[in-house]
DNA sequence: CTGAAAGCGCTTACAG
DNA sequence: CTGAAAGCGCTTACAG
């Protein structure tokens, strides 16, 4: 029954022959280059391919150039939303250029992530995406291992590495403008406790730049249970906010479920404004205002930057769009 | 400054000079045989590996077995929460296991799916992951490359291909019982147009044992959307019911914007239970009554699969659980 | 227990 | 414009 599985497959061998001319001929027609092919040779080996079926076998090929056209993403979780639609715009991106996207989870004890990155280089990757942050030691491992690389979607400049992302500050001072012009005095924030969140500076910024105090601040992981505890802590709160900034649409949606528990309304009892604009916000009641980050377009750049891996620029900032929808006190069609 | 990017990396060759022995023991230390090794060989090796800091090149080493250490993973779309949930699962498992995940998102325009399966057999991959329903066609293309090959998360056996699901008819069927349990008389089904759900069959299945009318049923996609819609639906519908029974979780999300936008309380007006047991379905108000899938386990026994490559057994089903929570009318602690 | 050598399927200088 | 041949870095039968 199964005998002979996994037929043999064609190489380029075989096509040569049939289209009678030398493999390396093959070579130049499917690669177009380095060298010029007489157009009617060009057609015998084009006809060859189809009539055999022929697929380059990319691991030989990968071999032969030093480089597998497959770029190595590493992401923290590729469960939680905005990371979801983050490595679902770079597959698109990379399939768009003839490369495959090898994806690993950061997000595993018992590894450490050099080792991980140290594997993907193994594999002969022809870039590596890093939708993680990392520490200093595992950004100068991957400086020393000289492979072409892009920290998408964190903080401002990565020095030594190119970088894409949105402008945090900016989108996070125009969503709690935002908040401000619905006539709230009392904004907080829920965000993550890095050092340095430009998220947090926004906000700082557009309070200040208002004339208004500080709301209450709270520092949560990037999870739907932090955004859950984040909720607990500003209704334990002495004083409660009337609005809070969340910094990512997970965090506002465990917020919600927690206000939803505890009989707070949204957006009468407590408003809500978000960042990312994954599609889950606009799929909850009240759907959530948010900072939208245009994927699509980072992705895009990210891929770009791969392939040129030129030195000249080194990050590439993009702009948020706030999405204006029912969280904030908004009504919307 | 960048003069020397990209440093020749060390090879086996060099590891074999420098722990003065053939390229040969390098390979039978580094992949236990097939040939023994004496003790104080082996080690002059790892100490060499060691020293060096050399990785086999993974290229390499496909080109030579005809087999690369990665699987390929398609799937429909990454993004949605319960196939994002899986591809960690696959990741994970696939790496305590030395291998990689190549993951190809099927839902392009423009790029067929049989060409997408094309590719990931060029590039070598060990095994193919199939998170999504595959045309006849496409199947006997995978069956005709005769690459080791499973379906995941679909509905009961596909013949000729190994698969690993849920039983989902019982599922649904607990998931229904408990409903009536509530009391509830009149229960709706929001699912695939699926010729065959068996999570539709396992809703008429216990209505039906109970002495139940079939209450209302809408076909959607599986998507936010999908959900929206199905509620929509619902609310216009002559008789609304006072439960439904949700094909997913991301499905009854989406029912639960569109009741809370139009002012229905769940599960007070009308309850709900659903599907797949993802975080997103934790982190809602109410929070949703699902029956939960055992995606490690799935995924898990998916790389066994893989790896044995056997040809005896093929449907390898699990149990769903169902988790009580609040939208069916229970009240948790 | 160890090694010399062929082979995996490509790419690409080098000749013609 | 085309081809013969070396080389990429592994694995593994085959000798010893």
């Amino acid at each position: 029954m199964h005998a002979d599985r996994r037929p043999r497959s064609v190489t380029r061998a075989d096509v040569a022959r049939y289209a009678g001319v030398s493999t390396a001929v093959v070579s130049y027609v499917l690669n177009d280059g380095p060298k010029a092919v007489a157009p009617l040779t060009r057609e015998r080996v084009l006809d060859a391919v189809r009539v055999l079926g022929y697929r380059p076998n990319a691991a030989a090929r990968a071999l032969s150039m030093g480089s597998a056209d497959m770029f190595g993403l590493l992401v923290h979780d590729n469960r939680s939303p905005f990371f979801a639609e983050l490595c679902h715009a770079l597959d698109q991106a990379s399939a768009d250029n003839g490369r495959s996207l090898l994806i690993v989870n950061s997000d595993r004890e018992q590894v450490a992530t050099s080792e991980q990155i140290r594997d993907l280089v193994s594999r002969q990757i022809g870039g590596l995406i890093i939708a993680d942050v990392l520490t200093a030691r595992e950004q100068s491992l991957v400086e020393a291992l000289g492979i072409p690389a892009v920290v998408i979607g964190q903080f401002g400049e990565t020095d030594g590495l190119h970088s894409v992302g949105v402008d945090f500050a900016v989108g996070a001072r125009g969503a709690t403008e935002h908040l401000i012009s619905h006539g709230y005095r009392d904004i907080g924030f829920a965000g993550s406790a890095a050092r340095y969140d430009e998220r947090e500076r926004g906000w700082r910024d557009a309070l200040s730049a208002a004339g208004l105090p500080l709301g209450p601040l709270v520092h949560v992981p990037f999870t739907h249970q932090g955004g859950y505890d984040a909720a607990m802590q500003l209704m334990r709160a002495p004083r409660r906010p009337r609005a809070v900034l969340a910094a990512s649409d997970q965090i506002a949606i465990g917020m919600l479920a927690a206000f939803g528990q505890h009989g707070l309304r949204v957006p009468d009892d407590i408003a809500i404004a978000s960042f990312d604009g994954t599609v889950a916000a606009e799929f909850v009641w009240p759907r959530l205002t948010t900072a939208v980050q245009p994927l699509e377009q980072m992705a895009h750049a990210t891929v770009r930057i791969l392939l040129a891996s030129g030195d000249d620029r080194r990050h590439h900032e993009f702009a948020t769009e706030l999405r204006v929808r029912e969280s904030c006190g908004c009504t919307v069609a």
